[in-house]
RNA sequence: GGCUGCGUAGCAAAAUGGCCAUGCAGUGGAUUGCAAAUCCAUCUACGCCGGUUCGACUCCGGCCGCAGCCUCCA
């Protein structure tokens, strides 16, 4: 039985979709005028492994992940550098499958951005004005309002005076009230801009969500997933507007993951103190990061290191030599009724991914130990449980190989068993300095001696 | 100030009212020409103070410390 972590009820409920069998899954994606950073790939592969493990236990998902194409930064960030922008968020958008690839997570079903969602985002700001939940100012900027919501803040836990009593809303003398926030942005001159019902302008942040999830996945749907940060204002704000909107509620079950972190401090744009995925696999593996992320429980921060990086390389190591030279069976873990079944206990758990490595690690083991038989067998859990997490899909030798030429490298082993051979230790270990120097590290083992990269 | 969440061994990270997490690192042993890999064994825990309980890392209360949100942010 599937329990998931929801925000909205801040408890682990039981999973029930709205119609058996099927899941609509929403998240948050990104906004394009820069390179992904390693926040991004949590996002990315915490949702990945949430939609291949739902598809494994036999639901058919739906998974939605939006692209913002359209805001205040991806404008200022074209004027910076004289580019258009379309041609800074395509370019961008580029960069992030090549990202998103590489660390080996599926491509969303549909991927709706913005700037293609003009109709529905004016058609559903249209229908808040008509309900009341929203008004044009003078200026052609439209604001949703607050106060008609009652329900505002069951995301957050916020409470409409406490909020106000804040103070660090900013003032906006086009709005009725601090809380207000903006539907429809009149444009400025030089912005880019499309026709509505209230002159040129562009959507604000939040209602591209509410139109886009309503538009992919109908008004209900099972789970809305992203940032920790993007539970206030962000989903709240989509909460107002989309139950504003449709009268219903809009979301089951909202899940939020959390923050990766630099020294104990947030890693964000803000502050600067952010790695970008292409730094990191520039010196790691994609499966390196990847596994790095699925060490912590997707709700725990998690803190940023060269030395985790450095474990997670090992560990995989580790996983992909017990591979090494064994024929993996065709197995489904889902008919295991050790390892399979506590895997399943584990993830059931709202996606425990520590507890569910811990058992591929005592897979791991087992497997080390195992006769040929049984060797087979264990090879090919291993390998269809890492599936449901995105890991162990390699070849044993793409991991601990690489493709580099390794001509040199075979010469040298080549030379230095000779040696062994003639009982020349000498030359031998001459031989495996050499290796060693330019990061090998060699296994004689009963059937001849293999290598890998440090 | 308001609202969340967290504090587990050298590092990372789970679960659990009474018994093993797990990974990386360390130590001893087996194996090896020596290594590596592997196996066996093993050392380090539960922020502090009270309470509930036969028994608490686990439940309750207080304190301390940390992070996040309240403003753009995955």
């Amino acid at each position: 039985m599937l329990k998931i972590h929801n925000s909205l009820t801040k408890q682990k409920d039981i999973f029930t979709p709205i119609e058996e069998g099927k899941v609509s899954l929403y998240v948050c994606g990104m906004t394009v005028y820069d390179l992904c950073h390693v926040g991004h790939a949590r996002v990315m592969v915490v949702f990945d492994v949430v939609v291949r493990y739902l598809r494994s236990v036999g639901y058919d998902v739906t998974y939605i992940r939006n692209i913002t194409d359209i805001d205040d930064k991806i404008i200022a960030r074209a004027n910076e550098n004289g580019e258009t922008i379309q041609a800074l968020t395509e370019r961008f958008i580029d960069e992030m499958y090549q990202d998103a690839d590489a660390l080996g997570t599926l491509r969303p079903d549909q991927e709706p951005k913005a700037t293609e969602s003009m109709p529905e985002i004016i058609t559903l700001i249209e229908t808040l004005i008509e309900k009341g939940f929203a008004y044009a100012s003078d200026n052609g900027d439209v604001y949703y309002d607050v106060s008609q919501f009652d329900e505002y803040g069951k995301l957050s836990g916020r409470v409409i005076e406490e909020l106000r009593a804040g103070e660090r809303v900013e003032v906006n003398e086009q709005k009725d009230d601090p809380l207000d926030f903006v539907l429809w942005k009149a444009a400025k001159s030089g912005e880019p801009a499309w026709d509505s019902p209230w002159g040129q302008g562009r959507p604000g942040w939040h209602i591209e969500c509410s139109a886009m999830s309503a538009t992919c996945l109908g008004e209900h749907f099972d789970i809305h997933g992203g940032g920790q940060d993007l539970q206030f204002p962000h989903h709240e704000n989509e909460i107002a507007q989309s139950e504003g909107a449709h009268g219903c509620q809009s979301v089951n079950y909202w899940m939020h993951n959390g923050f990766v972190r630099i020294d104990d401090a947030k890693m964000s744009k803000s502050l600067g103190n952010f790695f970008t995925v292409r730094e990191v696999l520039k010196q790691y593996a994609p499966e390196v990061l990847r596994y790095f992320i699925l060490t912590s429980h997707y709700r725990s921060p998690l803190n940023y290191a060269e030395d985790q990086l450095e474990q997670a390389k090992a560990t995989l190591t580790r996983f992909y030599t017990a591979l090494r030279d064994v024929a993996a069976a065709e197995v489904r873990w889902q008919d295991d009724k050790d390892y399979g079944a506590r895997f399943r206990e584990a993830m059931d758990d709202d996606f425990n991914t520590p507890l569910a490595l811990a058992i591929l690690a005592e897979v791991r083991q087992a497997l080390n130990k195992a006769d040929p038989q049984e060797a087979s067998y264990l090879a090919g859990l291993l390998v269809c449980l890492g599936a449901e997490l995105g890991l162990l899909q390699q070849t044993a030798d793409a991991f601990l190989l690489g493709d580099d030429d390794d001509s040199e490298i075979l010469t040298l082993i080549e030379q230095r068993n000779t040696a062994r051979a003639e009982k020349d230790w000498a030359a031998a270990d001459v031989a495996r300095d050499s290796l060693t120097a330019m990061g090998i590290v060699i296994e004689d083992g009963a059937d001849g001696t293999s290598w890998r990269r440090i």
